[in-house]
DNA sequence: CATACGCTTCAACAAACGTTGGATTGATGG
DNA sequence: CCATCAATCCAACGTTTGTTGAAGCGTATG
């Protein structure tokens, strides 16, 4: 991941709904949300949604597709996970330590730090 | 990390300026760098920066301390590590193929993902 | 004590951002 | 074909954010 596209990342995630919007996302999985319920769910303005949506579409943290007279957003899982890489990249730098605590929260999660998955 | 903690983290790290102290910090490491090196380094006037290191200093990301006539700057890592746990534990969230990407390039930038260093 | 240096605070301005309402496009159903 | 619904595009606005210059504070040096 190039700089201009963490920071594009950054900024669209330093945004209450757009974070918001991002974490429903993630947590409703590949199947995704259409734009009316991401609405409701964040609370946000239709009109107001769009703005975020496309925003977060050209970050690459979220993607999208029609079906039938709604739209669905999904997230980026790649996206998300080549920012993770890049926040890890640059803290590593000679600072082994940083990522440890990280790798300790990532097992929390149910995400298999390598081969052994735990759930 | 709390969520408004992430929000104000991610708003400080989307902001071309901002990155770069951050980035120029870790790569500095624990002994950092006073206000004026880096305003050199990133190409802000002092003024400027001042405003930015307090808004950095404020989501954590970055610690201070008075050395002379200098004032100090260096990475908060802990800070650092909390936003990518924050990141991990959202991106997880039932999708553990989206960690594995990170945890790979955590390997390929010499930081241990385990025990298992590689440099 | 006075001067010089490093950095921060303050007030001001320009630019970018987020929100809103109305009009438009695409897809479904009578 | 027209009416309806879902979502987006567009133009406007108020607010927030980033930048700049001048003034102020704290620390070292003669």
């Amino acid at each position: 991941m190039d700089e201009r596209q963490a920071l594009a990342a950054f900024a669209a995630l330093g945004q209450e709904h757009r974070l918001r919007v991002v974490r429903a996302l993630v947590t409703a999985g590949p199947d995704g949300l259409a734009a009316g319920a991401l609405a409701t769910e964040v609370g946000v303005a239709n009109t107001n949604l769009s703005f975020h949506l496309k925003e977060l579409s050209h970050a690459g943290l979220i993607t999208s597709r029609r079906e039938g007279k709604s739209v669905i957003y999904s997230a980026a899982y790649a996206g998300l996970s080549d920012l993770i890489a890049f926040l890890m990249r640059d803290c590593c730098q000679g600072r082994p330590e940083v990522c440890a605590p990280a790798v300790a929260a990532l097992s929390a999660c149910d995400c298999p730090t390598g081969e052994t998955a735990h759930a």
